[in-house]
DNA sequence: CGCATTTGTCATGGT
DNA sequence: GGACCATGACAAATG
């Protein structure tokens, strides 16, 4: 910076000594200066601002701001031109004019001194640059190469031509020099110049053909060898990742067997997690049932030092637990599914090595694949994984604040085994674990719990205690957890941001449901319908849901995917459709019907109009439930002819599904034709239903045009009225006008005219004529009977007496 | 009981 | 031709 400085201020300095016609050979200190030296030799010019460049005349394009290269001759050569001109000689001003630019070798002209040090070119007439001894050189060379062209008079001259040619040519690097063939010489000057670090403005490798060759394969080859590596690394990924798929393959084909009807996976008897036959009908395994059978086996021993609520924390005696560290495979069969679609974490799942030895009680893939979902870098502690894996880990997280109460040192070996059987819930017990969501502390408890002594399973070993801070805030009764689960849950999303922008949570859609009544439309629950599985009213309703029929645990077994969904597991399932869920209607018909139920069960208040007072929206609400329509007829029907099929199964359904309803079983006539009717007649209720929306729009649209229309209306009258007003303004003017005009008219003898006989009446050309009033009658019984034209009439006002006024 | 409103159903036509 | 949708008309349910 500093020497930037001098060196800009040095520079400004030589040029001014040479306006001044001081010799700047003859100062030796000042030419003995470093600085100067460099401006001299030209290598600070490297330095030079950029501001230079604007000066950089536009008819020499190779010119830069770093070829102001003179050598210590040239420079005193220059120098002494210059001031050997005329010109200068009689210069003799105190303002500041300098950096000659360009001009003819005899006539060069000042341009002024702008304060800022400038490219300095000699420059002939015909735009070729022209070197100090007078030689004319092509420009590109002169301006690129200055200092080897001053100095070496081998330089051939080119013609005009040649130089518009070479301008013309942009193809610097494969001929940089047209016209300008560098002999052996020129090569071996620009060599030593480029040893000597002179800036040339460009690389060594443009004069030298070989050299350039030599680069330019060194660089092929270098992009070789670094596409050979990515296509190695790329295979190398490739193979990981099918032997991942392979195993987990294998691990669903050993543990799970597909159903060839429905395409299901449905878990083998033999299974590693069969051991605990409750959760057999895993189907519909609910948290309820969980809770149930956790509390028929609680080791009363255990409560003691557990602050536990009971009914909600899943607790197991000594010997299931050692024997079942899984409890309800559900999670298992969640998590394996995600496993493969969490493939990626590979690296993720061999670092827990040592915790899998410690879980060894459970199956290798189902711990790796709890863990694997969390997906953090253990060592940072940092989230590494995508959006669905965020959303699995919000999920049970979620899950966990349900059923995790505990309180930490008196209950570490519970905590050991709880941690076993359920490792990705109470991996740090002890710890403090918050559970804000949003600060992921207990992600960060995973990198501890990695780091401390798992070798030797003291798996808490290292993790300091704090006996008074409760895992969660209180011990929350079940509904309360329910509640609090949504809460944090809502919390939650809110940092999930736009990840969670399918809105898929009951408490929202609930309340979309609720608004429809207000806003008179199901179309929200129509979207609802579409996109959304809404699957946390799934869990929500879990302590109730007993009977239903496990629709959101089935969804994602039923998909060809294995990987598509964790299914079964209420921790694991949050999520999982979201992204099919554009399919459901296809996919998952049954899924679909859960939802569409709210979408069918609505308040169907009309629309209010813009101005007028809400209905009471809540006036037919009520009714519905206690409501004895077709719709419970309907239901008893199809229970008298034993149809095993809902209502809503039978609406909603698509068309293939509902026929292969009809073909699966074999159906009388009648009961066929209940079944249609009954579809026919859903469809038709929910038609109706769209149509009513519809007019009720049409309606508030009408509404509105006409409230447009009345305004533009109002706007028109009053604009009429004006306008009959000034109107009515124009014939008062116009009439006490005719009457001055009338009254100031004499005839011959200087009487005024009879208003009775006669009358003025102005013509097309702006003439005022005085007509007698017979001739008006005619005038008008002939316009009545004939039309007239205005010449005629004039015509006839003509031949009689015309009366022009002067006044 | 009469009225207004909502809702379900039927018939019909269109896609 | 069947499935589906839209809509007018009617009737039942409801407040």
């Amino acid at each position: 910076m500093i020497k930037e400085y001098f060196t800009d201020g040095l520079i400004g300095l030589a040029i001014l000594l040479s306006i001044f016609r001081t010799d700047l050979v003859g100062i030796n200190n000042l030419i003995n200066y470093p600085e100067v030296q460099e401006i001299i030799l030209g290598q600070t010019v490297a330095y030079l601002p950029a501001s230079y460049n604007h000066i950089i005349n536009s008819h020499h394009p190779f010119e830069s701001s770093k070829h102001l290269e003179l050598s210590n001759e040239a420079f005193s050569a220059w120098h002494l031109n210059i001031n050997n001109l005329p010109f200068l000689r009689e210069r003799h001003r105190t303002e500041i004019e300098a950096f000659l630019v360009s001009g003819t070798q005899q006539n060069v002209e000042l341009e002024n001194f702008t304060g800022t040090p400038t490219t300095l070119n000699v420059e002939h007439e015909d735009n070729q640059i022209v070197d100090l001894s007078g030689q004319n050189l092509p420009e590109e060379s002169a301006s690129s190469y200055s200092e080897a062209t001053i100095s070496n008079d081998n330089v051939p001259e080119s013609s005009e031509d040649t130089l518009q040619t070479a301008i013309a040519d942009t193809s610097i690097v494969n001929n940089p020099f047209p016209g300008c063939n560098l002999t052996k010489e020129d090569l071996d000057l620009i060599d030593v110049l480029w040893q000597q670090d002179v800036d040339l403005g460009v690389g060594k490798e443009v004069f030298d053909l070989f050299l350039r060759q030599e680069i330019e394969t060194k660089k092929e080859q270098e992009l070789l060898k670094h596409q050979e590596w990515e296509k190695s690394q790329l295979q190398l990924r490739e193979k990981q990742e099918k032997e991942r798929q392979e195993e987990a393959e294998k691990w669903l084909k050993e543990n799970f067997r597909r159903d060839g009807e429905t395409g299901e996976w449905i878990r083998n008897s033999n299974g590693p997690s069969s051991s605990l036959d409750y959760f057999e009908t895993d189907d519909s395994f609910t948290l309820e049932a969980a809770l149930d059978y956790l509390s028929t086996n609680i080791d009363h021993a255990l409560i003691k030092n557990l602050d536990i609520s009971p009914g909600i924390i899943p607790s197991y005696s000594s010997d299931q637990l050692t024997d079942n560290c899984l409890i309800g495979t559900p999670e298992g069969q969640g998590f394996q599914q995600s496993q493969q679609l969490l493939s990626h974490q590979d690296s993720l799942e061999e670092s827990l090595n040592g915790l899998l030895d410690f879980l060894s009680n459970e199956p290798v893939e189902d711990n790796s694949a709890s863990l694997d979902q969390f997906g953090i870098d253990l060592n940072t502690g940092n989230i590494t994984s995508d959006m669905k894996l965020d959303q699995d880990l919000d999920a049970q997280t979620d899950y966990l604040i349900q059923n995790v109460t505990m309180q930490s040192q008196e209950i570490q070996p519970v905590a050991n085994e709880m941690n076993a059987t359920f490792p990705f819930l109470s991996t740090n017990s002890s710890d403090q674990m918050n559970f804000d969501l949003d600060s992921l502390s207990f992600l960060n408890s995973l990198a501890t719990m990695q780091n401390g002594g798992l070798d030797d399973g003291e798996l808490f070993e290292n993790i300091p205690v704090d006996s008074n801070e409760t895992l969660l805030n209180a011990n929350i009764p079940l509904n309360e957890s329910m509640d609090t689960f949504t809460v944090l849950h809502d919390n939650f999303s809110q940092s999930l941001g736009a990840m969670a922008s399918p809105s898929s949570y009951d408490g929202l859609c609930d309340s979309l449901d609720g608004l429809e009544g207000a806003i008179g439309g199901s179309d929200l629950s129509a979207s609802s319908q579409n996109n959304i599985t809404r699957p946390y009213s799934k869990v929500n309703r879990l302590s109730e849901s007993s009977n239903d029929s496990g629709y959101p645990f089935q969804s994602g077994f039923s998909s060809s995917s294995p990987a598509s969904s964790s299914a079964s597991s209420p921790a694991g399932c949050h999520y999982s459709n979201i992204s099919t869920s554009g399919n459901d209607t296809e996919q998952d018909p049954q899924n679909t019907q859960t939802v569409a139920r709210h979408a069918v069960a609505h308040n169907h208040t009309y629309n209010t109009p813009p101005g007028q007072v809400p209905r009471e929206v809540k006036k037919y609400a009520p009714k519905e439930p206690s409501r004895k329509g077709p719709h419970s007829r309907d239901q008893r029907r199809l229970e008298e002819f034993k149809i095993p099929y809902t209502i809503d199964d039978i609406i909603e359904s698509p068309v293939e599904t509902f026929n292969e309803m009809l073909k699966s079983h074999k159906l009388s006539e009648a009961q066929l034709s209940l079944i249609r009717d009954i579809r026919r007649r859903g469809k038709n209720k929910i038609a109706a239903q769209n149509c009513r929306k519809r007019k009720v729009n049409v309606i508030v649209n009408l509404s509105d045009e006409m409230v447009d229309l009345e305004k533009a209306r109002d706007k028109l009258l009053k604009e009429r009225a004006e306008i009959e007003k000034e109107t009515l303004k124009m014939k008062e003017k116009f009439g006490h006008l005719y009457t001055h005009i009338f009254q100031s008219l004499r005839d011959e003898h200087g009487q005024p005219y009879d208003p009775n006989l006669y009358s003025l009446q102005q013509t097309s050309d702006g003439d005022v004529l005085l007509v007698p009033q017979s001739m008006n009658r005619n005038k008008y019984s002939n316009s009545s009977s004939a039309s007239s034209s205005p010449t005629s009439s004039k015509d006839s006002v003509n031949s009689k007496k015309r009366k022009s006024f002067d006044e």
